[in-house]
DNA sequence: CCCGATTCCTGTAGGC
DNA sequence: TGCCTACAGGAATCGG
């Protein structure tokens, strides 16, 4: 999926048509997603105006005055814009239409995205209510996620992926954030020093950041709102890259399965 | 509680 | 070309 930057592209792509407009119809022809959509998101999200378009870790939140609509995007899903009579294709599944002359259009070939709705607080949805701090937020930093792993003996990478310790960080960002802080991926969590946690939190900051820059990174399928991809994908130094020359020391790049996932690190310069 | 494995789904790449 | 297997950016859930 869209890892943190691939959602916040998204998100500053569809923001500024989005906010302001309100819903005239709403479209679902595949309810069955990682939950099934609401058998009532047609009614709640029907003549509403989009107050805002935030996000919180890996969500959407589609902010009205009666309630918040809640996207995921899974490992496949997309968001994009089209213009109004386009036919759908396969996967697109939902398709939010707007006074804005644009149809928000929701495809997701997998299915593990979802798109939900909730009267209430959003923040205190059960999905998002035990959630980690935001890795670009002030309370992400190398003392909370030191304190946050005294005791735990599971690597480190799968650790930085638990979206209970921070969330926004996936498979690809956990291996380059700890390729850039020169820690080995499996090295237990607990057992990584205060002074090294800072950098591994400043190297999780770098990363995301510089690739919202580029726009994120598109491997084959994401693509953000305007339909183009994301560019971070060349400025990656271990992520694709097994039997290269590291860029520091020169090292073939190892690839290791840890946790189910795919990791890639320098055996030389992670410790 | 902690942690590793399994599971949901489709598409694609690679081996033969 | 076709068939088969493995794997893919997530994350809830289950069982040890």
């Amino acid at each position: 999926m869209p890892e943190l930057p691939e959602v916040e592209t998204t998100r500053r792509g569809i923001a500024p048509r989005l906010t302001g407009a309100t819903v005239t119809g709403v479209i679902v022809r595949e309810r069955r997603m990682r939950w099934p959509v609401p058998a009532a998101i047609e009614a709640r999200l029907c003549g509403q105006i989009v107050k805002a378009v935030e996000r919180r870790a890996k969500y959407l939140l589609l902010r009205t005055g009666t309630g918040t609509a809640m996207v995921h995007l899974g490992m496949s899903g997309t968001l994009r814009f089209v213009t109004p009579g386009t036919t759908p294709g396969k996967h697109d599944h939902v398709d939010i239409e707007t006074d804005a002359d644009c149809v928000l259009r929701f495809n997701d070939p997998r299915r593990f995205g979802c798109l939900l709705w909730t009267d209430g607080n959003p923040l205190e949805h059960p999905l998002l209510a035990r959630l980690g701090p935001e890795p670009l937020g002030a309370g992400f930093t190398g003392a909370f996620l030191h304190a946050a792993s005294r005791g735990r003996r599971i690597a480190i990478k799968p650790h930085l992926m638990n979206a209970a310790i921070v969330v926004g960080v996936g498979n690809i960002y956990a291996s380059e954030s700890l390729f850039r802080a020169g820690i080995h991926p499996g090295r237990a969590a607990g057992r990584i020093s205060l002074q090294r946690m800072t950098r591994l939190s400043e190297a999780v900051k770098s990363v995301l950041q510089e690739s919202i820059r580029y726009g994120g990174t598109t491997l084959r399928d994401f693509y953000n709102g305007a339909g183009k991809p994301g560019y971070f994908r060349n400025e990656l130094q271990v992520y694709g890259r097994t039997g290269e020359a590291c860029i520091r020391c020169r090292h073939p790049i190892r690839q290791v399965l840890l946790g189910q996932r795919s990791t890639f690190y320098c055996p030389r310069c992670q410790t």
